[in-house]
DNA sequence: CGTCAGATTCTCT
DNA sequence: GAGAATCTGACGC
């Protein structure tokens, strides 16, 4: 996909990103999944977002343009995939969250870091661009149904924990187990 | 330099 | 439903 989709608010990206193809070349072995649950992450006002800590060494790479990917390493063990979307210093983003295993997968992918274990996504692939890197969307099928709820896992973020920023195809069995 | 908490997952109970 | 695993960035001293 090109600069056009995801030079849009992260909430539209990751609503469209639902049964894209998320391909990774992995030296050689492509990896592909389709994407069936996601989440935006709003920019700096946006209290569940790394990003309303303000600009540090970490989250730099959102404030820049879009179509490039952010991972991150959480409680030590999980990488989280993430595209960033919108004008450069908006800071949107949006995660992937789970996608249904299509080529070389190894493992389950029913969750934003089970999926990145089973595409061998990891800090090797922060910052790269989608446009020409390793790791890149391509165009899959409609999703059936698509459902929004409140994003997981962000109870400590205020009056943004509720939004409906979370977006999966209901009819899919590879969404993450939480609700 | 020390501390602390995290966009999770697995393993029990 | 609770607790552990395990490490990095951010921040305070």
């Amino acid at each position: 996909l090109g600069l056009d989709f995801y030079a849009r608010t992260a909430d539209l990206v990751a609503k469209d990103c639902l049964g894209k193809v998320l391909v990774f070349n992995d030296d050689g072995v492509l990896r592909k999944g389709r994407i069936v649950e996601t989440e935006a992450y709003l920019g700096v006002q946006d209290l569940a977002s790394h990003a309303s800590k303000g600009q540090t060494k970490r989250t730099q790479i959102m404030f820049g343009s879009a179509g490039f990917v952010y991972v991150y390493l959480i409680y030590g063990i999980y990488h989280m995939f993430n595209i960033v979307t919108d004008k450069k210093d908006s800071a949107h983003a949006v995660l992937i969250r789970a996608v249904e295993p299509l080529e070389n997968i190894v493992g389950k992918t029913d969750g934003p870091g089970k999926l990145c274990k089973a595409m061998n996504l990891d800090m090797k692939q922060n910052k790269l661009s989608l446009l020409d890197g390793p790791v890149w969307l391509e165009q899959g099928s409609t999703p059936e149904r698509i459902q929004t709820s409140a994003r997981i896992g962000i109870d400590y973020a205020k009056d943004w924990k509720d939004a409906p920023l979370r977006f999966f195809d209901a009819r899919s069995s590879f969404v993450s187990p939480r609700r």
